[in-house]
DNA sequence: GATTTACTTCAATAATTATTGAAATAACAT
DNA sequence: ATGTTATTTCAATAATTATTGAAGTAAATC
């Protein structure tokens, strides 16, 4: 008398003899199926696998915590993140593709600024410091 | 009579002729020294970037989501995934070096679940959806 | 003790990301 | 117009991550 598998075929040919908690667990979820439709599609968590993507590199973390403090232009950011010119323009860019930062132009200068989406990232980011 | 820079020596050489607001900007804040004693170094982000880096991928946001529902063996991620065993078991080991999933052994089997980091991270998620 | 099951690990390859330095651009100053 | 400054873009390379399939391991069953 094995563990019978519940609530789909496919399942039945795979997957008997699951140990005992494992079996009431599934049972009690509904089977296979009714776990799957639980569980968000690989697209549904994309675009939140994209966003953690850009905040997953050290340099573009510090870039926008200082921003955080103030909006600055390249050659702030430059001094201090110790980049060179081009380093730093293709981490701002993968933060402004991400949308996280914008900007704006003055004159010869741009000035960065966080988003909407970046400060509240920036702000969830502090939170969960403390 | 250009923007006189305000607070440290390097900073005079280079980062002369700022746009005005930028210029205010950084005499509030104390000049380059005072903004960088405000923006963490890149030491004190890279677990945070490691961290993120561990949650980039679409494949280990729906692991992690699934483990939020049930606790769950390798043998049903893998049918709820559609991956390959080699594969799951490459993202299992991912999230379990970030310490966002843990797991114990029954029999044959291994159970994984969400460790508490891993707990705080997916209720976070699940938040920040809302 | 030989097989089967449920995995993991490894080595090779592919794909993606990041770095570098040189060239391009755009705005302003002369 | 020419030059300078502030910045980006590009093409080449390096580094990191992910995928694949084959081989390895450990526990349980025969």
């Amino acid at each position: 008398m094995s563990t019978k598998c519940s609530a789909d075929k496919e399942c039945c040919t795979d997957i008997l003899n699951l140990p005992d908690e494992m079996a009431a667990t599934m049972e009690k979820l509904g089977g296979l199926e009714g776990l799957r439709s639980r569980v968000p599609g690989r697209e549904d968590v994309t675009e939140e696998a994209k966003l953690f993507q850009s905040l997953s590199d050290p340099i573009r973390l510090q870039i926008l915590h200082a921003l955080q403090i103030a909006d600055l232009c390249p050659c702030i950011l430059k001094e201090i993140t110790s980049l060179s010119d081009s380093k730093l323009s293709y981490h701002l860019s993968v933060l402004e593709e991400a949308k996280l930062v914008t900007w704006s132009s003055r004159k010869k200068w741009r000035i960065y600024m966080l988003s909407e989406l970046g400060l509240s990232v920036v702000d969830r980011l502090a939170r969960a410091r403390e």
